[in-house]
RNA sequence: CGGGGCGUGGCUCAGCCUGGUAGAGCACUCGGUUCGGGACCGAGGGGUCGGAGGUUCAAAUCCUCUCGCCCCGACCA
């Protein structure tokens, strides 16, 4: 039996106080991560890391898959440099921190701990790129940045995070967009393939777009407590980088021509968005993709468990392994079987697959899947492309799951008082039409803390704004947001 | 940065109002019995009560300052 004391939240509330409290006992007991004496920083665990390096060798390989290679640029970036482009700047200012001494010196410029790349890669780009024939330029690099954030919260946000970010650079318009979007897909594709985690794609409203950029695109899922996360973003960044580092080539026409370039990055924040996706009452629960174990075998310790039942379970380990599962043998001693359950499960591991004598004799094994805690024997003959074909099962269970609940909390508005009471009660998406202006935007924000999470590429045209009445440009989707 | 709450063994907290020998549960260590949903018995170890200053014969407790964390707002992946 569960003893009080060690339970969680009992119920995954939308009231967001007990979801956020939730939300970070799972971080701190499945151990993903832990808080350090340094301020706003967090200690990622090994558990917690896994999942980031499964996130990354997926990516990787999608990025590979489209023309990308990887490279590393430098952590400090000169005051000169980030000054460059004024909007970017603007933008990040606030945010940046600053190193103003080296040993014993001050430093002659100071310089920032880079918020994001744009100013290291387009000063090197610009000395790369000298004629058309040396785009596009298609680099990316995983690495750690800095943002003074005010308010940090377990991999949501915290003051340094893990991203990738990826820097191109083209000789037309067309090509850098077609590559934003390009991106953007992969996000999406990669979001909802591995990660089993609905998203809406489209492209921000100004007000919400990166700073420096043409235009911005993001995906946005949908957390249990009904409010959004930011999970991926894909910036049109034009020619306003390309000028202000002067990244230039002679074109085909023999013409000197500025490049045109874009950025797109995700972060240490999409495991934040799968635990906040997925989870429930018990912890954790992982797509079997980005689970650093998919199976955990539990040995039932009974008699002379050593000699009968540990040779049965390492056998079985081994097949699996040899079919390429993810596997763990939890032979503790230490523990009881009912506290390997309990404990896997607070770590989201997909199927738990348990053994004792009754098994043995029977020559089957019991396999518990962790998302629906359905429990089925299975004969050991063929329990590898069993197992495959379970984890398959999983992954897609979960991404339907998400994908209803995701649909169930979305509706379309055309009243502003419906608008208002979705957002005071059941929270979700709402799209409705917009006006297109700022100050009616940031007015929706004042009265409902909605904001636009983005403008969906298929448009329902015609009518009015759901705020202000003036005639609606577009479509938008609104959410309460991390 | 505003408003509110909280800092006491590794974790969750009681004790504070009304000053007087630092506590509980879990975790941990050792021994034994257990083990198919967080086992049980016995014996142990571990805390200058976030920090600094003050009041007092005496401070976890009262006062001042400070640091950190959590929640709600303004900024953000």
């Amino acid at each position: 039996m569960a003893r009080p004391e060690d339970a969680l939240v009992t119920e995954i509330t939308p009231q967001s106080e007990d979801f956020s409290r939730w939300y970070l006992d799972v971080v701190r007991r499945a151990e993903l991560a832990d808080y350090t004496p340094v301020k706003g920083c967090m200690a990622i665990r090994p558990y917690g890391y896994a999942i980031w390096e499964l996130i990354q060798q997926d990516l990787d390989r999608r990025f590979k898959a489209t023309g990308h290679v990887n490279a590393y640029f430098p952590l400090f970036i000169p005051e000169s440099l980030i000054m460059r482009e004024a909007e970017h700047v603007e933008g990040f200012a606030p945010q940046v921190a600053w190193v103003t001494k080296g040993g014993a010196e001050e430093l002659e410029e100071k310089l920032v701990v880079r918020p994001t790349s744009e100013a290291i890669f387009g000063t090197m780009y610009s000395r790369w790129i000298q004629s058309w024939r040396d785009l596009p330029l298609l680099i990316n690099q995983w690495a750690n940045v800095v943002r003074w954030e005010k308010v940090t919260r377990p991999f949501l946000r915290t003051t340094e995070f893990l991203w990738q970010e990826g820097h191109t650079a083209h000789e037309t318009e067309a090509e850098a967009q077609e590559e934003t979007l390009r991106m953007l897909g992969v996000y999406k594709a990669f979001a909802e393939e591995v990660l089993a985690m609905p998203v809406l794609d489209g492209q921000k409203s100004e007000s919400e777009k990166f700073a420096g950029a043409a235009r911005t695109y993001s995906i946005e899922a949908l957390m249990g407590d009904g409010r959004a996360l930011q999970a991926g973003t894909s910036h049109f960044l034009g020619q306003n980088f390309a000028k202000a580092f002067e990244i230039r080539f002679q074109g085909r026409d023999k013409t000197l021509q500025y490049a045109w370039t874009t950025s797109w990055g995700v972060s240490t924040r999409l495991i934040g968005g799968l635990i906040m996706t997925h989870g429930d009452d018990s912890g954790l629960i992982l797509p079997p993709r980005v689970a650093p174990y998919q199976v955990v075998i539990v040995p039932i310790q009974r008699g002379n468990w050593q000699e009968t039942v540990l040779p049965h379970a390492q056998q079985v380990r081994d097949a699996l392994q040899a079919a390429g599962i993810r596997v763990f043998l939890d032979a503790r001693e230490e523990y009881t079987p009912g506290w390997k359950f309990a404990e896997w499960e607070m770590r989201g591991v997909p199927v738990r697959l348990e053994i004792g004598p009754k098994d043995i004799e029977k020559g089957q094994v019991v396999l518990v899947r962790r998302d629906t805690r359905a429990k089925a024997a299975a004969s050991r003959d063929g329990l590898p492309a069993h197992v495959t074909a379970l984890l398959d099962e999983v992954q897609r269970a979960l991404l339907d799951r998400a994908r209803a609940f995701r649909d169930d909390h979305t509706s379309r508005v055309e009243r502003w008082e419906e608008f208002v009471s979705i957002m005071e009660g059941r929270p979700g998406f709402v799209v409705a039409r917009w006006c297109g202006n700022a100050e009616c935007e940031a007015t929706i924000k004042a009265e409902t803390q909605a904001t636009i999470r983005n403008l969906p590429f298929e448009q329902v045209p015609g009518g009015p704004c759901i705020r202000c009445d003036r005639p609606a440009i577009t479509d938008a989707r609104f959410a309460k947001a991390y």
